[in-house]
DNA sequence: TTGAAAGCGCTAACAT
DNA sequence: ATGTTAGCGCTTTCAA
């Protein structure tokens, strides 16, 4: 035992704690015994007594989309920040996040955060009583005892179909993910709200399955028709990515003039030069800190109640979809638009 | 308590332990009982006795590179079809990762898994002294107690000096990733030996730094100067993408006839019509097995040698380099680059 | 097959 | 500031 190394028990225990009651010497003894013999303090028996295993469970259902691993290394960064590590559970894209779940409790984990996944009630019950907050990044839930963290969904797909409006498209489509996502299901409504408004439609639907090849084929369909749309909106960037490779490289068209391609997430390859894909952006840092926040507060206080927020992005105005005349401007040597009379679609 | 339930208490670990000897009555009702309370075994407590926390610590340096997203999310699986979790660890790309790996350790994870990072002599010897066994996966390292599982970055790099070569390609060019990176450096002598044994060179060099920017700024530089190469072979995937959109949607280049760019990885958007990325395939499914493999067999015998391997890939015949005039065949509807006499170039 | 008792490595009162 | 004692929730001999 590193307690035999000088004299002592509860004292190496202070030792490794922060901001307790100890002697720098006693502290700086213990240190040296401890490093002399490789001692290091049992994180898996502090958990058991101290209740808090310092591990946040993610469960993450795929990573195909590039949106998802840049959200998890920023989430890692985060609640590593907080003192916090992450304990890693995958799925497949649509299974049940279930028997997933069971497992994860079974680790004690502090919190949970589900990216892009939803849980059943069923669990919503097990974690509430087992004093577990839930986080559900990029997801909206009826459950009510789940916080929600998400992107401006319905407002981003608005603005995006007032963009297309903006620059004249008049036959839009719009490429769904899972249908049981609340992603795809929000931002198509905010589109087709939006294009209905303004007296414009129909909109023709077309079903990606958040899945790239899915999403080529629809794609192929399409715009490979005669009829095709001027203006085509995918629920995320991964599938306009799939769209805009048919388009060009199978279809030969000119994205961006023959047909313009639009999405959602800013997902890394977006800003390449090749792909310049006209995108709504989802804030990922301030999602990212704010799934953090509301993990401290209802780790701090049980009884704080479970949180939602919505965090608006902006419209990053690139090369695949034809320009609007006005309302562009740049920031940050980015071009994002911002239409003048703030508010020219509603937001329910 | 749970065994308040009915009647025992190791009766509930044996119920909740794989083969224990319990008669099917009072695992039943054991089970029911937690069922109704919402018991679930404390795995931390567990872990405390049994020595073993059913946890790999792996840290993973940075994920814009999608190859590594893939990679994680295959280690997930497959370590969890062997019963255990993933604790994510995520460090900055080129950070030492000693002070995340003094983190793991006390997690007492029963080994750990490095994604293409390295670990200092001295945490070569902690990991030792702890027992804890632990896997380089896509790096090598001199240090004799760690496994090691990387691609045939050698071999891989000679083949792809021989395929631009059969293209008749005669200025070359490479670029090289992290210096200090086994894996750029590995690439690059295999690279070079190949043309050097042919009486080919000299080949330019240029260093992306296995960023994307870098990477960029470097093919800019490369590619716009009036003598540039016309094979360039980039460390990775990563750049070889960056390498390709300055080529193409800045300089203007006709890539795969102008110029040729290839790669090594296979990383996910290489295969997209749009890049067409010519590049050497790492076998990521078996590289991921054979990591899972020897993790299990060095935990079943702590005596176990640490053991090395070097996985075979293959090199995927796209639109981004100029083909040659034989050595394509195709397989699984992939084309690929299987030169007749096999042995072409030297493997030391 | 089952229970009783001991203890994994730590922290948390409570003394001192 | 430090030591003593008890116990977190489990598994594991050892008896029965």
């Amino acid at each position: 035992m590193a307690r035999l190394a000088k004299v002592s028990q509860s004292a190496v225990s202070r030792s490794f704690t922060e901001g307790a009651s100890v002697s720098d010497k006693t502290r700086s003894r213990v240190r040296e015994a401890a490093a002399a013999l490789g001692y290091r303090p049992n994180l898996a028996a502090r958990a058991l007594i101290t209740r808090r295993s310092g591990i946040i469970g993610v469960a993450v259902t795929y990573m195909e989309n590039q949106f998802y691993p840049r959200v998890l290394e920023m989430l890692s960064q985060a609640f590593a920040r907080a003192g916090y590590r992450i304990l890693l559970f995958t799925g497949k894209r649509g299974d049940s996040s279930d028997p997933i779940l069971e497992e994860v409790l079974r680790y004690r984990v502090d919190a949970i955060v589900l990216l892009s996944a939803t849980l059943s009630s069923h669990f919503d019950a097990e974690c509430q009583q087992a004093g577990i907050p839930v986080v559900l990044l990029n997801r909206r839930t009826e459950h009510a005892n789940v916080s929600v963290v998400t992107g401006a969904n319905h407002e981003g797909a608005g603005t995006l179909a007032a963009f297309l409006v903006a620059g004249g498209h008049r036959q839009f489509a719009f490429m769904a993910g899972l249908e049981a996502a609340s992603t795809s299901r929000d931002r198509e409504v905010g589109f087709n709200r939006y294009l209905a408004a303004h007296g414009l439609g129909p909109v023709r639907r077309v079903v990606g399955h958040y899945d790239f090849v899915a999403a080529s084929t629809a794609s192929r369909q399409l715009l490979g028709s005669a009829d095709r749309p001027d203006a085509l909106f995918c629920a995320n960037d991964h599938m306009a990515m799939a769209a805009i490779n048919v388009a060009r490289a199978e279809l030969g068209l000119d994205v961006g003039r023959e047909v313009s391609i639009v999405g959602f997430d800013d997902a890394g390859p977006a800003a390449w030069p090749l792909l310049g894909l006209t995108t709504y952006v989802q804030p990922v840092e301030a999602m990212v800190e704010e799934v953090v926040a509301i993990t401290r507060r209802r780790l701090a206080d049980p009884l704080a109640p479970a949180e939602s927020r919505v965090l608006p992005g902006w419209l990053a105005v690139r090369s695949s979809a034809r320009r609007p005349a006005t309302g562009i401007v740049s920031v940050d040597g980015e071009e994002i638009w911002k239409p003048n009379p703030i508010g020219t679609f509603e937001t329910p």
